[in-house]
DNA sequence: TTAACTTTGTGTAGATAGTACACCAACAAA
DNA sequence: TTTGTTGGTGTACTATCTACACAAAGTTAA
């Protein structure tokens, strides 16, 4: 294992979310600092899956690292949401105490790179045992402490992730390769925070040619079993019409 | 003046693009490097405007600094679209001269962070004279040297835009505070490169009640003259239906 | 084996928005 | 008064959006 030298001043963070055929996670951290002799807690809150960028990698594959880092896993989505570069943002007193403890020469001012992750969980939860890392329904992000300027650049990514996802078909990287329409439905319910009526959602699925049954149904469920379906990213890119809408 | 220390591996880059009502176009600097004794031009291509952070600035300071700098103007619509790392941005031969012959303690890996602005033509043009500053219509960018990765920073800040364009009333920023709807019409063509049907684009203008009509008209042109329309942000943001519009 | 339970999956009618298309109106200049 | 130029309007057709109710296919429990 070669040691990388860090980058002092840039880092990046993962907003890494999660999907769980009933709500919207996301990945976070813990962290946790005592008094050396009380045993005291003095830190105990989250952060965001993040580093420092090394001096021989690019942003990219400093985001990649630390989501295979703590996950497992390659091949994931991964889109930068932006850059934040707040003079304080590292500079609150826990998070001072914090950098103090850990003393790893990391700078006062840093700039860091926002990714936002999705990831199918049915292929995740491994990995994770043993180690102080958990999922949390997105709900409960606003009633928990968070590191630094994480909450913030956290909202940041969710805003981000319901923008994108009304308009490129991303949300299916938070699915398995095979679902059900339904699930497809709460899942856009989970993450825009709505309700959509059954069959006008079927509707809409019916039109995107690149969502694709499969001959496959569900089985031992205790009601009709539902068909499931696939999504196609190569029809994707071919019937993609470049609609323009202007807002209204 | 106060001398402020630059953070040396971190800068922002701004796309500065202006319309003329004809065509939309973008802002750059001339870079010129002449040999000393010979005179011969070892570089003469040309840059986006931008410059190292400071290390008691935020990122959205230093952009509109940036902008201040070369146009004059505050309170300039201004969103970064994105941050880019590569490890060999700022290491191609002559940028590696030319960053020699500058001088100014900059790091060999330079993180940037892209800021997009949008400002109205009419009111700059005059700060500009006698700077290595002009514009430059976007398509010709795609036969112009540019340094570093800023022809790459050119197209990924036209892509967000274009994006942006279609569903936040952003166009606007590019116009004068009164403007035609043939003023208009040719700023989405410009900015999306495609035409619009004059009646279907006046009717959908007229479901923007955003778009308000004024009493003013054209005076002294050679024609039927036209009505002056102005942009309210206010009712756009009363009136704004937060429509779901799944991409087919 | 029947009944109860649960989720799947379907159609229609009215309203709204999108598209394609042609001509007169108002002004300045010659 | 004619010419040139851009501004501004309406209609018929199609596609999409919305609201809304009930039977079908499984499992489980009586």
């Amino acid at each position: 294992m070669i040691a990388h030298k860090i980058v002092p001043n840039i880092s990046v963070d993962c907003v890494i979310f999660g999907f769980d055929f009933e709500k919207l996670n996301v990945l976070l951290v813990e962290r946790e600092m005592k008094d050396e002799k009380t045993g005291e807690v003095l830190i105990r809150d989250h952060t965001l899956a993040g580093y420092h960028i090394f001096e021989d990698e690019d942003l990219d594959s400093a985001a990649a690292r630390i989501l295979k880092g703590l996950t497992g896993l390659d091949n994931i989505f991964l889109e930068q949401f932006g850059a934040f570069g707040q003079l304080d943002r590292v500079s609150g007193p826990k998070d001072k105490m914090w950098l103090d403890y850990i003393n790893k020469g990391f700078a006062d001012r840093v700039v860091t790179v926002g990714y936002l992750a999705l990831i199918d969980n049915t292929k995740v939860t491994l990995t994770l045992k043993d180690r102080n890392v958990a999922w949390f329904p997105v709900s409960m992000v606003s009633d928990m402490e968070m590191a630094f300027d994480h909450k913030y650049l956290f909202y940041t990514a969710m805003e981000a992730l319901q923008r994108k996802v009304k308009v490129e078909p991303i949300a299916f990287e938070l699915l398995p390769d095979y679902f059900t329409i339904s699930q497809l439905q709460k899942l856009y319910e989970a993450l825009l925070g709505t309700s959509f009526d059954k069959r006008n959602f079927r509707k809409k699925v019916a039109q995107m040619h690149y969502v694709i049954p499969l001959r496959k149904k569900q089985q031992g469920v205790p009601h009709k079993p539902a068909q499931f379906y696939l999504f196609s990213r190569e029809v994707y890119d071919k019937t993609r019409k470049g609609r323009i809408s202007f807002i209204i």
